[in-house]
DNA sequence: AGCAATTATATTGTGCGCAATTTGATGTCA
DNA sequence: TGACATCAAATTGCGCACAATATAATTGCT
């Protein structure tokens, strides 16, 4: 007979399963609100980009989500079959993709408005938890970056 | 011209995309212990509950880990084929399907025993606020799911 | 016993996410 | 100018993750 379980090993004492598990439930939860723009949740985040900054590059959207062009390459077509993007290479340097919204991607961006006070209320937390939630993520994230 | 973008919608200031991007940092960070052992990061979660307790059922995985059979069945073969787990039909009742660690498979927990220790340290974290951070995440979860 | 509802798992199809490689364009330097 | 390194995207292959559906065993009802 073995030891019994170390609580270390633990699924319910780790950070990371913790962590993991809300990524899912995010984004179960943003579900109903992207459902009806025709975004998926990936998508959403480089709608957030996109309406920041018009006319990125392909990298310039994969630095800030960490996604490389593995990931973005597919994505991106699909929103751009999907009418919320073109791609067009860059004219002064063909080696670059540009992303451009097109009206109806630039347009969804009021209706977007709405969905992170609806995020905030699911989550139970004020604006104030949130923010030092938020910043403490981060920073473990930057730490593992790192490490 | 459009207004300027809203402070909601910037992407530094999402508690989802702070989750999101720590998700894959964890997954990236473990990478390295875990490559060694032959397991991904959703196999080593399963690894966490068999050794934690044998025999379960689909199901009795899927449940804490929020998986359901369609990720679970794909990957539980795959982690059979590797020779980590056995999965077979239950005699009493033969729509479950039960899965024992091998004798390689529960070899690993002892293995296993540094990795936490070494993810506490990369994440720059000390057992106290890892703990109260881990908890805090985890009630986030839970709102977004019971919403 | 026999049929319907329920339950557990498996299957199918789509969309990430990432490592590794490929393709094509640009920059550099002899 | 011409070979060579570098760079940006795209492609390929594999492993999740989940919705929807299918399959098969068990339970419940009459």
């Amino acid at each position: 007979m073995t030891d019994a379980c170390p609580p270390e090993l633990k699924l319910d004492n780790q950070l990371c399963f913790a962590v993991y598990s809300a990524t899912h439930a995010f984004a179960q939860a943003y579900k109903p609100h992207l459902e009806p723009l025709g975004l998926t949740y990936p998508q959403y985040l480089v709608m957030l980009l996109l309406w920041e900054r018009d006319g990125r590059s392909v990298n310039e959207l994969g630095a800030p989500l960490r996604l490389d062009s593995g990931t973005l390459t597919p994505l991106l077509k699909r929103m751009e079959k999907a009418g919320f993007l073109t791609r067009q290479r860059d004219e002064k340097d063909e080696r670059v993709t540009r992303i451009h919204l097109t009206a109806h991607g630039k347009s969804l961006r009021e209706t977007a408005r709405a969905i992170p006070a609806a995020m905030l209320c699911a989550s139970g937390l004020d604006v104030a938890g949130l923010s030092d939630l938020r910043d403490r993520i981060a920073e473990v994230g930057d730490a593992l970056r790192q490490a």
